[in-house]
DNA sequence: GATGAATGAGACTTCATTCAT
DNA sequence: TATGAATGAAGTCTCATTCAT
């Protein structure tokens, strides 16, 4: 398909690498598609349009849909665990960069139900692919896991199941973006929404 | 392509007959095979196999496929509302009535993320049709809100947003759902789901 | 696929009864197009619109162009062997009855070079659809077979591998089709290739 | 296309320009995939990959796939034409020389039906290379029947016509080829099959 | 001499839907 | 009440071919 950027040669880069390769650009218009239609109804044209190109320039990068998917998915989640990482390694305490991550997944469209997103996709994906996929999720999850663990060794929360926590984490988040886009008057804010879901969270860890 | 002619017997249906009407039928694979696989994936032909009739069949009771996925789904939430209704009546304190709630959803796969299935069926189901689940959904809500104010008032729980704590609970019951069903080690079995679930959240409500 | 026709009416038939039934109508037009063009090169879209109907009509009654093909091919080499059957089972003396075939097959496209049309449909054909035209193919070989092993048995012809003389016959009589097709001079017409052909080959039995 | 290869550098070659040309490596790659699996089912893709090139290369050489087809296949038939002249042209009587032919034949997959792998070209070759590719099957004919024509005069076997002649026995060795690589048991091995076809060929055309 | 990127045209296939019976 | 036959529209994918570098 095409080999690793080799030298990028330093300094202001000319016109022609000022615009983003075709491969990410179809990387990003895909995320972009699937994230909002899910699998199914997103066609292959959708996506060369939204890039300008033609469905045979979208194949000629990624040989069949669920590739493209699932290089889209990944790079999504990969994006995702980068913020999470960031967020989680400041020196503050758990509850306030939990509040951080609260905020940042509810700002971004950042919190993504995989168990659905699969579930679409189901049977079209090669085992690799849903290995794959599977993966990256839980690598985000073992990310909140291992802080919450910390955190119960201190004596700060509770003694619970630490990966039990990191997925109510997770699925209180996504039912705050959920709410925020579907725009039911649930939170004024998705500084709001952090608020309330993470106090709920941490009171329920308390003790 | 051809299914086998079954002659049907003229005069008193034999017991094979006997089972529910044809249309029943078809609601009953459909709801089946919708939350299975959701809305793309399910072909008309795939439901009219189910029962044994043929698609002109199904497109004799249920006009659109847009429409036979609403009738499926609106019956499937009429369940989960009578069941959520049945277990909150009682007596008992609030506390042990939301475990039994937790319990029975987490049995079935009752708890339906209906965003993430509205999601695959936007553009398709017409506004009525969106309408009208996203009223029955709110009735589930409602039940749930209602109990919880009733609960803040009587000093029970803390003073919080009910509508937002009765989306708080279903979102972590469809975790657990998820959780159960997809086969991670999260949960010994629906039971210590509901356990853990109520724990964090009743916990979470405290104060 | 289709049960049979039973209890067909007698008399003339009515004006809807008069025309073949659509599969059967699609079956003789994919034959005549697989037979000239081979199967890479006629598309669904052609046989469809030989027949008048759409592309659709056609997945209506065959699941795939393989198994169209399969179907159209096999329903020509039935027609060749109840061909070759009534030629070969009269009274008259092998040379003249062979005389027969020959001639038989001349006029018609009936002498099919499986192998040749096999290459072309590899891999896409499922082994069992492989395994049906082989043995198809196999039943006309037997055919001639069985009539050889009679004649070397009366000593009409010298021992030889019957099967090999059935091969050979059959392969002059291709290479008798092609040259008169072809339209290359080798012969004046289909009766003067048969006489030829068999000429040579009967030389070739004898002793 | 190219221009003659001047001042390839004197002296020993270096072992990267021990190797064919890159052109002959194509007509090489492509004459083996056109000859297993016919026209339509080799992709330009394929025979660039056969030779590790990209299919860019493969059109900077051949403007076009009929036309890399077109010079594939006349090589091939030039190696036969050669093969067979070499043949012929020695002292022994016809009849053994025919069989030396026939073994030769046997052993690569050297006669070629071009009439089957015609079929399947058609509309896709000019009227010029369809020509071209007749010529150099003609010539191969011509050989034989120049023969035969001297054995007829020679009274070494009866008189036909012998181009029908030459046409009936590359009929034949096309036949034992065909057996010969389908595994199916007519012949032990080459040998025999050449033995067997000769017996029954050279007999018919006694007397 | 060789290639990476891009594309237009077309192929196979699926499926919701209609309609006469 | 039920269905067999038919179809239009759309979707995934393949491939010969071009062109700038």
């Amino acid at each position: 398909m095409k080999h690793e950027n080799i030298g990028r040669s330093l300094g202001r880069p000319r016109i022609s690498e000022l615009k983003q390769p075709t491969d990410e650009l179809i990387l990003a218009a895909a995320a972009q598609l699937f994230l909002h239609k899910g699998f199914q109804k997103v066609s292959i044209e959708e996506v060369a349009q939204a890039c300008n190109v033609t469905k045979a320039t979208v194949y000629y990068y990624f040989s069949t849909k669920a590739e493209l998917y699932t290089a889209a998915m990944l790079a999504v989640m990969e994006r995702i665990y980068e913020l999470t990482t960031q967020m989680l390694k400041t020196d503050i305490p758990l509850h306030d960069r939990l509040l951080a991550v609260a905020e940042s997944h509810l700002e971004a469209t950042a919190a993504i139900d995989l168990n659905s997103y699969l579930r679409e996709s189901q049977e079209v994906l090669s085992v690799q692919q849903m290995q794959k996929m599977k993966e990256a999720e839980e690598r985000i999850f073992h990310l909140l896991e291992r802080e919450l663990e910390k955190a119960i060794n201190n004596g700060d929360i509770r003694k619970v199941n630490a990966k039990f926590a990191a997925h109510a984490f997770l699925s209180l988040l996504r039912m705050g973006n959920q709410s925020l886009s579907s725009g039911n008057d649930l939170f004024k804010d998705s500084k709001e929404a952090a608020k309330e879901i993470l106090d709920l969270y941490w009171k329920g860890l308390q003790i």
